[in-house]
This record gives C-alpha cells, sequence and structure tokens, in this order.
DNA sequence: TAACTCTGAGAGAGCGCTCTCTCATCGTTC
DNA sequence: GAACGATGAGAGAGCGCTCTCTCAGAGTTA
C-alpha cells in the first residue's frame, strides 16, 4: 500500500506528468478541463507531492531552522519568553508556508550537529536566538551563506541581520523613573554579562546615575529567580540602607521580591522593584511588579518578516523595537 | 559555487560512488586504505549529504513532528509546562539523531495543514501534545498510519500510546491532604472540562468528597492565571465560609492567591490552597504553594522513549507516572 | 592445478519530482 | 490561403543518493 506518485494521478487523469505537475503547482497554463480532471485524480488518489523529491530538484525545503542556543544549565529552565518567541514566530513561519525546524544548541556537540544540519542544506534560513556571549554559532552560520537573523543583537560583532528591543533606553527609563519618585540609593541586580540583554541593560542603568553623580550599586544575576533571590540577599548584605531596585528581568525581580519579602522589607515602602520585560507573573506577584515592558511578540514576529525579507534579497536592516515602563504596585 | 556531492567525493577518492556511500555510511565492507582516501576526500571538499536525495531513497526523514495542539486563545501563553516538555522532547530525540519539526495547530486551517504534512511523509514519526476534547486530531493522525504517541491520554477514545502523570491520584492526593489537616469546606477551582487533566484532577477531587460525605464546592477555569483569580472571585461569593481550595494547576493557583489577598482572606490561615503541577513558581509564590508534583520531565522523556521504541516495533503500552504532594507553607 | 568460496569494489537502476525543450493545434493577420 | 504567433501539452533529462546485482581477484581446498 504505497503512496500514489504523480505519475499514477497523471495515469488516472489521462495525462502527462508534466501536465500533472503543472496542476500542482498552481501553473495557470492548463486548459480548465484538464485541470479539473487531474484535481479530481488528485482528490480520488489522495495523492500528496514527496517533499524530498520535490525539493531534491527545487534546492528548496520550506523550512527554516528556529536554533536555541543557551548554557546548558538553562535549558531545562521554565523561560517564558522562550515559549512566546517560538509560538509567535512558529506561527509567523507556518502563515508563510514555512516548517519550523526547532533546534537547542548548548552543547559543543549539539553545535557541531547544528551547523552540519544547516550546512546539508536542510533549511532555507535560520533563526538565532538567545546566544550567550561567547557563542561561537553566529559567526558559524554566517559563515553557511544561508540567510539568517538574530533575535537580539549578537554578542560578537557579527554581519548578521537582527531584531532587538531597546535595551539601554528601557533600563535607563526604570531607573529615571525610580530616581524621579525620590529615591536615593538604587541598586541594580544585572543579567549574566556575557548577554547582551544583561550588558546592555547593565549600561543603561549606569548612563543614568552617572549623570545624576550617584554611585552604582550592582550584584550579577543569571536571569532566574533563584539568581534573582540570591542577588538580592547579597545587595541588602552589602548595602543594607538601599531604597530601590532595577532588576534586569522579571524572573529574577520575582526571587527579589521573595528575598525582601524574608529580610521584612516593605515594597515599595522600604525598597521600590522594577523589573523588565513584563512577563505575565507580572501582574501576579505581590505588590505587581513596575516593569519595562519588552515587545517579545513583536520582535519575534519582526524577525520572521526579515528572514522572509532576506529571501526576497529585501533590505534587511536591523530593527530596534522601543520599551515603555509599566507602571504597578512596587515602585 | 555548489556543495560537492558524492560523485566528487569518489571521483576525488579515485573510487565509485557506491564505496564512497559506503565509507559515508558507515559500511564496515571496505578496505582500511580506501576508507581513509575517501573520508580525507569528504573532509577536503568539505562534503554532506543531502538529505533529500538520501530520504527519497530510504523513505526515512529522520525527523520527527511535535504537534503542539491548543485553542487558539491559548497559544500565546506562557505556559511553562509548554517550555519544559518542548525542550525535554527536543534534547532526548536529537540525542537519537532526530530532528524536531514544530508544528502549532490552533485552528482548523492548521489542522488540515498538519494532516497535509504528515501524509506527506515529511516526518517518520508525530508526537501530539495538550490537546483538547473534542480534537479531531489523533483520529485523523492514527489514520495515517505514521508511529504516533501522545502527551497525556487522548481525550477521544483512540488507540494510540501515550504517556500521562496521575492525574486522578494527584488531585485526591492533595484534597484528602486538605481533609486530614482539618479543613472542613473544601472547594476545587477544575481545569477546562475539555481536557483530560481537567476531567481527572476534578474526579480526584469528587472522589475523595464523596467518600468524606461533604459537599463540593466547584469553579471551572482554563488553567490560564487570569482564570484562576476569577474562579477564585466566584468561589468566595458561592460561600463565603470556605476554608480550603484545590486548585487544578499551579498558574490557576498563582492568580486564586491575589484574589485571596485582594479579598483579605490569610493564607493558609483563613483559606489553604493546593495546587498542581509543582511548576518552579510555585516556589515563589506567597506564600510558597503546596502543590502536587507533575512529573513533566519524565513524562516528556517517556514519551519520546515510546516513540522511539515504537519505530522498532517494540511494545506501546501506556505510561501513567505517579505525581507527589510537595508541601510548602500555602497549606 | 582446477574448482570452489569469500571479499571488496563498480555499474546502473531508480526513488518522485520539476522544468526545459519541443511540438501539435488553433486562431490571427496580410 | 499562406505564414505567423500564441497556447497548451508531452518527452525526457536530471536532481543526489542508496542498494542490488555483478564480477574481478585473492585465498582455500582436494
Amino acid at each position: 500500500m504505497k503512496r500514489p506518485t504523480l505519475e499514477a494521478v497523471a495515469a488516472r487523469a489521462g495525462v502527462s506528468r508534466a501536465t500533472a505537475s503543472r496542476v500542482v503547482n498552481g501553473q495557470t497554463t492548463v486548459a480548465p478541463g484538464i485541470r479539473d480532471a487531474v484535481l479530481r485524480a488528485i482528490d480520488e488518489l489522495g495523492y500528496v507531492p514527496n517533499s524530498a523529491a520535490r525539493s531534491l530538484v527545487t534546492q528548496r525545503t520550506d523550512s527554516i531552522a528556529l536554533v536555541v542556543s543557551e548554557p546548558p544549565t538553562r535549558v531545562f529552565s521554565e523561560d517564558p519568553l522562550f515559549s512566546t518567541v517560538i509560538r509567535t514566530a512558529s506561527v509567523e513561519l507556518e502563515s508563510a508556508d514555512k516548517q519550523v525546524v526547532l533546534m537547542l544548541a548548548s552543547s559543543a556537540k549539539s553545535h557541531a550537529r547544528v551547523e552540519r544540519y544547516i550546512a546539508g542544506g536542510h533549511v532555507d534560513g535560520v533563526m538565532l536566538i538567545s546566544m550567550h556571549g561567547a557563542d561561537p554559532l553566529p559567526a558559524a552560520v554566517s559563515r553557511l551563506r544561508v540567510p539568517v537573523v538574530s533575535y537580539g543583537r549578537p554578542a560578537v560583532p557579527v554581519d548578521i541581520p537582527f531584531v532587538d528591543n531597546d535595551n539601554v533606553g528601557g533600563a535607563e527609563s526604570a531607573v529615571r523613573y525610580l530616581l524621579e519618585s525620590g529615591r536615593r540609593r538604587i541598586a541594580t541586580i544585572a543579567g549574566p554579562l556575557d548577554m547582551i540583554a544583561g550588558q546592555d541593560r547593565l549600561t543603561g542603568y549606569r548612563n543614568v546615575l552617572r549623570d545624576s553623580d550617584r554611585r552604582s550599586i550592582v550584584a550579577v544575576g543569571d536571569f532566574t529567580r533563584e539568581s534573582g533571590a540570591t542577588a538580592m540577599r547579597q545587595l541588602l548584605h552589602d548595602d543594607p540602607a538601599l531604597d530601590a531596585v532595577f532588576v534586569a528581568n522579571d524572573l529574577m525581580a520575582v526571587g527579589a521580591l521573595q528575598s525582601l519579602r524574608q529580610a521584612g522589607r516593605r515594597v515599595p515602602g522600604d525598597v521600590a522593584v522594577v523589573g523588565f520585560d513584563d512577563i505575565e507573573a507580572a501582574k501576579y506577584t505581590e505588590p505587581p511588579l513596575t516593569t519595562v515592558k519588552h515587545p517579545v511578540f513583536e520582535q519575534a514576529a519582526a524577525m520572521v518578516r526579515l528572514l522572509l525579507a532576506l529571501f526576497e534579497n529585501g533590505p534587511a536592516d536591523p530593527v530596534i523595537l522601543p520599551t515603555e515602563l509599566i507602571i504597578r504596585d512596587s515602585a
């Protein structure tokens, strides 16, 4: 019981394989009567084109690799952004009739695997997500002469188009807000400094404090809740008099809120807290979190558009999306 | 500048294409000297096999579809389980050298698309995740004569192997715990009743209450935080004297905690709360959430093993994983 | 030495499709 | 009425690979 081939369809419709192929591919140079006969044969036989055969000759695969490159330790965390980015990108790509091949690149071994796969011509394009500093993947992939875009500015200077949000500006607005609401000792919990988002948000924090001649108080986390909790304890130990903290992402802010609670500090009374990202959970913390909205959805969608534009040889300028301060109760 | 073919490798190594193919596929019937020559040629040319050509003849694709079937409304939510399941399954499949093709099936249109894709022989097997009640996909896919496994018991009775956790037993243990700790009026926030997890957890709740002759107090949510918050308000309105609530998942429990806080109820003093899933966020709620641990990681890994076993014509019995009550501060 | 087995390598078919080239047919124009 | 361009359909090559079949040559046995 084999799957029917184009040959079978052609035979049944009483035409040549070439004509059947024309109908399948929607060419207009087929007389209506014949087209109908072919369509009927396709329907009766339940014909579905064999993609391997097709892409063997067309040299296209209609699939896109979505490469998520992360340090192995973070692979299994429940990152809410991961889910949103993956889903949005999938939906957008599907509406462009592209398949999504998901690849996790954490170990060196899986890096090699990804490279081999892409080099193997399995995909028409690549989306690179969430890479950390010394990630060799952007450079490696860009060498492969396959259209590629990056979610977030690559940490190594490599010439691939990307979509990012305004991390520096977002952080600046958060810290400026804290300053303007009368906070004096503003600390920060920075993200991992081998990630651009970590670096840039710290830069934003420093920019504002420098301009106002205030001392910066920095602890570094790794964007997980737990690291946020640890970093907050650290900060309270280093400077018990701090009255505000800008946390580089909401997940760490959740951890920080818990540490503050445990230390008996009231939020926002004693310490104001501002996060970054505006994940759904931010509305449900106690108190609800003031945060910088990171347009994850738009960023993912823009990334897909950028890649599709690349296929059409369109312009491929980096896109930077604006952020917005969402004021709730924590600051 | 085209990619080198096997032909080119063979020519360079001074052998036939057949021999080169033997080396590439690791057959042992090649003399060591010749094998080395071929390997050298492969290396020098940077040869990577063309997968389309290969699967055209082998009829295998080495890729697996990971189909996530959800009502459109929930597609963009930041579901922490989604992320864990997808990642675990990916990692496991990659170590078996399978590609992961991610497909979102929310609309009827995308359902058709998924079916067409699978029928098109693009994948060697299918993993179906998170389908809701009237989902036609399990039945449709099982008709396609492609190996398929399901994450969670399919809602429609269809004969495909699945991996699930003991939803009924988990819910029972949670409610029994509430009962044993002296709670009298135990309500529940159920999940969507068109999902097996929603049904089964409600069944567990009812089983225990029936045995103890207590009245059940039920509100229904859809597994989102917001629905949990709404349902909790509803419950407090329906029965202000309730002193415990079993919430069918942690996300809704987070919402419920917020509503309780807003209503001035203390947790666990006035109302005890038990969730289900044990997502990471459960440790960070105020107070930390007592919950039933759902072995997401193991479940995803077991699903992959089940599918791989299917390829080997191995046994394909459903797997039910045990749950465990994790006691924190909310009950 | 002849007949045999075994091993290693090549020839060539064919997987299912697309696409160029060719050609028959028909309508149009002068 | 002959020459011409459109138009629609078929023939056939070839995409890159695997795998069966075949066979040369070396080793083994009587």
